[in-house]
RNA sequence: GGGCGCUUAGCUCAGGGGAAGAGCGCUUCCUUGACGCGGAAGAGGUCACAGGUUCAAAUCCUGUAGCGCCCACCA
């Protein structure tokens, strides 16, 4: 045994690091059966960037959980993913080395990215830049596995993989088109909401609102008895896409107009006018126009009256050159020629200035701010425009698997339990089916080729499907099953499915990527459905729910039995922190300052759900109870031996044992609960206890010798022995040091304390406090006193109640030397009162 | 507009019907026989506000306000 003599926490991560990964301490032992395993679908970060502090905190709460079900005996799948598959990895790649897409251009096999971004970004081929995401992601993929190593992560590194890899992509592959036998998938042309900029779908769950500043327009439409009919709209440069105008089917002041026509100002388009319970008679005059298409709104209006489509607004956000058919009269065609090929915001204000020269615009227009929706990754509003897309169904416009979802969501366990309402709520929300495809380029493809006839016509309700066996294919690379590449495009031929899929629709088979589904029977056998997913709160809608809707779908189970919740790390200004505002302390910078123990005790400090500041006063905190601990072990180790555990036999070791042994039935309740930071909370309370009272109290009987030494050290060392294993999910490298000092192997293999071990114990746990209150008073004489605490007390009288008495009496001899009294005077009384004198000079 | 969560000491947060708690910070001490990357003690609070239930409310109920997040139909 060798306890050294200054011992510090410089150097703990990389020593133990290291030694951690050649004993493979963590290393998942697939032989297990699945009752003895424990199975963590953990979240694959997104290696777009950098890792933040927000990650450092739920990431912890995890590896605390999964320590603790391994010293539990539980076999631990802990595995680590990279979602580097989708949009954040192109927009950085595109960045980054100042390249764009052009999927016409053919691949360079020499293509070397420019040294910096060049002002004007540089095409490149489809595989050149897939070649780059790949590049790049495998940079950022060392670093994160890098913090997550000095974090002490317990995570098996033999388990990774990634969302774009081969692995991922058959299985996300497979799942699709297990999806489309089973008629889950299918696919239709209907408006989406479309990113001009990204030039892409974009699917409901990652909508966001964005506040912006508009204006309501008061524009005039013409009766045929030639008076208005006042619409206010914030969009007028869509009235050439207007359709129909709308009330509510109960407004008494359209009622009259219900089936005539009026005529759009400028354009002169003949107009039904109909009734629809959406519309709002508060809003505005009442009246609306439908285009087609502006809003979400004009979707449902357009889809339950049966209206025309009228688009005029490119997928790249700008009106189409040429007036439209419908647009007839001379006038109507001249007006229209004003705003073709411009941007809807320059459109909104050329057309202002024509509606107020045409007289057809009611005084000025009116500023507003509104939301307005937007791609969560995008910088400008969302168009609606009308497209091929593929779809899965998630209940969005089925309500018995809706229904079937939401028991899924009842059937699962939710840590904190509140947020399985954000569940329901999504669901019951849900405005359609899941669109999976995007018109983009870094991701997994849509596995399907469509056939072309003889006259050249592709053939989409047809699509020719790969066999699985054959899995991963690129449609765009390869030729469909049973034809020539030179047949693509051709009459006779095929054509490939240009478009890819959604992140999500790949990451929402984490759990089967991982366990090796379809490709390793039995280790799927052994981990699903698994025990936990850990996740944030804001990808409840896309991340669980798309998860829960795969597995339902697939395997008719749930994916996990828990989910686990984690709360937001909080700017000191309470705004949700980001890595896009970009932060002074990096997760690496913090645990380098602190040590990874103290920025574990941050993190595991806040609770399961809950939101955390970025507090450093809880890393020093953290700091010094791993410093603590280190002193107290040596304490403890250098002031005894090993003893047997039936050596405990004085009065106050006997207590001291059975607080512990409540402390550690504490500990273990708030673990199975998933709520670390409960056991953390009982685990230090005690153990600053145990420092400040027990040691001072027993330290006087362990320099001793006889049958009182040998009962405290067998008590010193076992509580030494529970301590350490109860901070060891929570502080692994300080716990781990220490017990090397004392132990053979990893502490993070040996058993978590039972009761049972600590037979000696006693059952009065009230002893500890009273001699406690009087420990506290002796102190308290001596600060008043301004004398050191080693100052010998001249006179120590306690009244107490009977039952005190006893106590005090059982451990008089450790309260006099830890006091410095040379007697304790106890009288009988009501209560506790403690008299402690210090010699007056 | 709807939902969920939060509001407790200067700060960060526990507690959750039965005498207001911890850490940090602050004040005053202790020069250290495990620990100065220490230790001891002290001051500091109408538990957001208003009603209600109860012998008793920080805690349960109702409402209000502020903050955060999620959702919603951009006329």
């Amino acid at each position: 045994m060798t306890v050294p003599d200054k011992p510090a926490l410089e150097g703990l991560e990389a020593k133990w690091g290291e030694r951690w990964e050649a004993d493979g301490t963590y290393r998942f032992d697939r032989t297990r059966p699945r009752d003895a395993i424990y199975a963590i679908d953990t979240p694959p970060p997104t290696a777009s960037g950098a890792l933040h502090v927000g990650h450092v905190f739920s990431y912890t709460h995890t590896d605390c959980v999964a320590r603790y079900m391994r010293m539990r005996g539980r076999e631990v799948f802990y595995p680590m993913g990279w979602d580097d598959n989708g949009l954040p990895t192109e927009r950085r790649v595109q960045n980054y080395y100042g390249v764009r897409c052009d999927p016409t251009l053919p691949y360079d096999p020499a293509f070397e990215p420019p040294d910096k971004p060049p002002k004007r970004p540089q095409l490149v081929s489809r595989r050149n830049f897939i070649e780059l995401c790949e590049t790049l992601t495998e940079i950022d993929e060392q670093a994160y596995e890098a913090l997550w190593r000095s974090l002490g992560l317990s995570v098996d590194w033999t388990q990774t993989y990634t969302t774009i890899g081969a692995a991922a992509r058959t299985a996300s592959q497979r799942a699709f088109l297990r999806n489309l036998a089973r008629g889950e998938a299918y696919q239709q042309e209907a408006p989406v909401l479309w990113d001009i900029d990204f030039q892409t779908a974009v699917a409901q769950a990652e909508l966001e609102e964005r506040e912006l500043a508009g204006a309501y327009h008061r524009v005039a439409f013409h009766r045929a008895d030639g008076e208005p009919l006042h619409v206010e709209t914030t969009r007028p440069e869509l009235i050439p896409s207007c359709v129909a105008i709308v009330a509510h089917p109960e407004d008494e002041r359209y009622q009259p107009l219900f089936g005539t026509t009026v005529t759009s100002p400028l354009f002169e388009v003949e107009l039904p006018v109909v009734a629809h319970e959406l519309a709002d008679p508060e809003k505005g005059s009442g009246a609306a126009m439908i285009c087609t298409f502006g809003d979400t709104t004009d979707v449902t209006w357009w889809r339950e009256l049966d209206l025309p489509t009228r688009a005029l607004v490119q997928r790249n956000g700008r009106l189409q050159a040429d007036a439209p058919d419908w647009i007839a009269t001379e006038a109507g065609r001249a007006a229209y020629a004003e705003l073709a090929g411009k941007t809807a915001k320059q459109a909104k204000a050329r057309i202002a200035e024509l509606l107020a020269e045409s007289g057809d615009l009611d005084g000025d227009p009116r500023p507003i701010t509104h939301p307005v929706k937007h791609y969560e990754k995008g910088d400008r509003p969302l168009e609606i425009v009308t497209s091929r897309q593929w779809y899965i169904r998630n209940g969005g416009r089925d309500a018995d698997l809706r229904d079937d979802l939401l028991r899924r969501g009842k059937e699962l366990q939710w840590v904190p339990d509140y947020m399985q309402v954000r569940y329901e709520h999504w669901v019951n929300g849900l405005a359609g089916d899941w669109l999976i495809s995007r018109q983009r380029y870094y991701g997994v493809p849509i596995p399907l080729w469509y056939p072309v006839d003889a006259a050249g016509e592709v053939h989409h309700d047809s699509p020719i499907v790969p066999d699985e066996a054959a899995l991963p294919v690129d449609p765009a690379a390869e030729p469909a099953p049973g034809y020539d590449e030179s047949q693509r495009g051709r009459p006779g031929g095929f054509v490939g499915d240009p478009d890819i899929m959604d992140t999500w629709a790949t990451s929402s088979l984490t759990p089967q990527i991982a366990a090796g589904w379809e490709v390793d029977e039995d280790l799927f056998g052994r981990l699903f459905p698994y025990d936990l997913r850990p996740q944030g709160q804001d990808i409840i809608r896309t991340w669980l729910f798309g998860t829960v809707v795969r597995a339902h779908l697939e395997h008719d189970s749930l994916p996990w039995s828990h989910a686990a919740i984690s709360g937001w790390v909080l700017d000191p200004d309470r705004k949700k922190m980001s890595k896009s505002k970009g932060h002074a302390t990096t997760p690496m910078g913090m645990v380098e300052k602190f040590g990874a123990d103290a920025i574990r005790y941050w993190a595991a400090s806040g609770r399961p759900g809950a939101d955390t500041s970025d507090d450093e006063n809880q890393m020093k905190v953290g700091r010094r109870l791993a410093i603590k601990l280190l002193n107290a072990s040596r304490f403890v180790l250098n002031a005894s031996q090993d003893e047997p555990p039936d050596a405990v036999a004085e009065p106050v070791d006997r207590a001291l044992l059975a607080q512990l042994e409540a402390v550690v039935t504490g500990a273990t309740a708030a673990f199975e609960e998933l709520d670390y930071a409960r056991a953390l909370n009982l685990a230090e309370q005690a153990f600053w206890a145990w420092t400040d009272d027990y040691l001072e109290l027993v330290k006087g009987r362990a320099y001793g010798d006889g049958t009182g030494a040998a009962s405290a050290h067998a008590a010193l060392r076992q509580s030494l022995g529970v301590f350490l294993r109860l901070f060891a999910p929570f502080l692994p490298y300080v716990t781990e040091e220490v017990w090397s000092w004392w132990r053979d192997g990893s502490v993070h293999r040996v058993d978590w304390p039972s009761s049972s071990e600590l037979s000696a114990a006693g059952d009065d746990v009230a002893l500890l406090e009273t001699v406690g209150a009087v420990l506290y008073e002796a102190r308290r004489a001596k600060s008043d006193a301004q004398v050191s605490m080693r100052t010998p007390l001249a006179e120590l009288l306690v009244t107490a109640p009977a039952g005190d008495v006893d106590r005090l009496r059982a451990a008089e001899g450790d309260l006099l030397a830890a006091t410095g009294a040379s007697e304790l005077a106890i009288t009988a009384g009501d209560e506790l009162v403690v008299r402690a004198v210090v010699a007056a000079d």
